[in-house]
DNA sequence: GAAACTTGTCGAAGCGCTTCGATTGAGGAA
DNA sequence: TTCCTCAATCGAAGCGCTTCGACAAGTTTC
């Protein structure tokens, strides 16, 4: 259990177990056939001594260092919570596998990746918020680093992609306001500026949002501050006597919402009905609390390590992957 | 530029600068002198070749592996948010001292720090959100790992730690409201849950908050759920007419907190003052927007790696940082 | 003009691990 | 019994880097 003096390496532990390093090796890792007793003796040196293999030395020899990066925007718009369930999926499910996990910023760009690529650093990599056009996808096809995006760009081709099924998500809001006895309805989607950047995601909502029949439907992209989103609310209204079903697609924006409405005289959850795509979080801390489809940051993030997993195993995975919405209703 | 193959050694550098491995390596860590004309050509092989040491044969030989480990909580009650800016503030200084970041969870418990130190994977750690009871600082210390604590346990002693001056921004706080005219206040704080946890923090708040002479002045603990805020607001202006003044800290419930206040007829801003202890958005996104004293994340994070760089260096530190609070007024 | 340093460079010895034969006994097949 | 196979183990050769001691050429110093 106490490290005895600095660095128990594999060597003490053969000494101890009375066997040769290679011996030890082969025990952990499993490679080569051992008999039980050996093994167990070797394990209880193990456990004895408290060893962990030298990860530098174990990289060296066996070119794979068991780590995988993370790149994560730190960009305006990102909702940092969603990221953050995100980080903590991944690593949950990366340890999961004995892996550790690098946290990278997208800052670095491209030569941040070389870099880690070049170092034998990691083993593989997970790209988060991947935009249509990204300078980093290149990268990494060039680089030819086992890698696992969460998003879709332009080109996927060659690439595996994981991200939450935003077309199957729009549609479930319509559905679920058209349930609700809503003949007519909106989407107050993203900021412009996210339309402007990854027309992907947007898009996919607002697609599936007006794929529904039979219904009145519309999509508006949504301001960023308090008072304008209310305003905007307020002109919706207006605009459309008949509205009486909403979708909101902009976290921060739903609070402001709901008070729009109450002043407009809107009874959510009788006359009128809201549902939210995001985190449970922002659909629970309002009143009524409201019903959502959350971006399933957890499962998405365990989705792309599994799957960057197999890839370093050598198995094929799927190019593209599309997580199925689920709507809570409160 | 393009890798040739798979993998650029230091051999290969060499052979195209002409020199020995070893000048290589004397060139890229500066540890001894070398001609200004062999520098040169050995940084141009580099460049030509697109060069990156192995990490993993760079640590085994050196006994230093380039990264350094972050060990989150990812608990309830947590700001995610804040976190985030925390990682990629630790993120950026670290990079500045060509290291990477690792990122651990608190599930991995003190096993977790003893498996990262034992296999050389980090140099150091960085142990945020630590509590006044914290077994993860046990094992810390018997470790020997070098680190840098964000808060303080109960006995801090022989550690480094950093954290906001919570009990200056509790009294940043009280003066602002005081300075506006205020003569009895009150602070709205974290939720019982937070005070039960880690004493700390919220006490120093409290302490500071309460530190300022000619004032009467109160603190509460802040109810979790939208409902129960609002009767809590409710409760306290009614028992306390004078009431003019009010601190929150507690970031969900600042919304919930103006509309109270807004039922009550307060005119925030005018008759009636705010001042919030959170990040910007908390205070900027109500309407009208606060004045606020925010945990500066990104500062406390590079502050933390600094300090853990010098110790890597074998520099002193200082035992205990306290970070001032800038108090914003919007 | 010899002794004593400096400066710039090289070669070799590891760092701790994995992995590739090679080796040794047993157990089976012939 | 002899030969072959197979399971279990060992020893040695690296993986790519850093670092230590040497050493050849200057530079000083007396």
């Amino acid at each position: 259990m106490a490290a005895p003096g600095r660095g128990v390496t594999i060597a003490d532990v053969a000494a101890r177990a009375g066997v040769a390093a290679s011996t030890v090796s082969y025990v952990l890792s499993g490679k080569r056939s051992i008999s039980p007793e050996t093994a167990d003796r070797v394990m209880q040196a193990v456990a004895d001594l408290g060893y962990h293999p030298h990860a530098g030395a174990r990289s060296l020899a066996s070119r794979r260092a068991g780590v995988i990066a993370m790149m994560f925007p730190i960009r305006d718009g990102m909702h940092l919570p969603v990221l953050m369930q995100f980080a903590a999926g991944a690593v949950a499910e990366a340890r999961r596998h004995d892996q550790d996990v690098l946290l990278m910023t997208a800052d670095e760009g491209p030569a941040g990746l070389a870099r880690v690529a070049a170092s034998a650093m990691v083993d593989g990599l997970i790209l988060m918020d991947v935009e249509v056009r990204d300078p980093r996808v290149e990268a990494l096809r060039r680089l030819g680093l086992p890698s696992v995006l969460i998003g879709f760009p332009a080109d996927s081709a060659g690439l595996t992609c994981v991200d939450l099924d935003f077309t199957a998500a729009g549609r479930a809001c319509a559905d679920y306001l058209a349930e609700r006895g809503c003949g007519e309805i909106a989407l107050l989607g993203a900021s412009e500026a996210v339309y402007e950047r990854r027309t992907g995601f947007a898009e996919r909502v607002r697609e599936g949002f007006l794929s529904r029949p039979g219904l009145r439907a519309e999509v508006r992209p949504c301001p960023n501050f308090p008072m304008e989103v209310q305003r905007a609310v307020k002109e919706l209204l207006a605009a459309r006597p008949d509205l009486t079903g909403l979708a909101v697609h902009n976290e921060p924006a739903v609070g402001h919402v709901m008070h729009a409405l109450a002043d407009a005289g809107k009874r959510v959850g009788e006359d009128f009905h809201v549902v939210v795509i995001g985190p449970d979080e922002v659909a629970e801390r309002v009143h009524p609390q409201l019903p959502s489809v959350l971006v399933p940051a957890e499962t998405l993030a365990q989705t792309a390590v599994r799957h960057l997993m197999r890839k370093l195993d050598g198995f094929d995975v799927p190019d593209s992957t599309l997580v199925e919405p689920q709507l809570t209703i409160r």
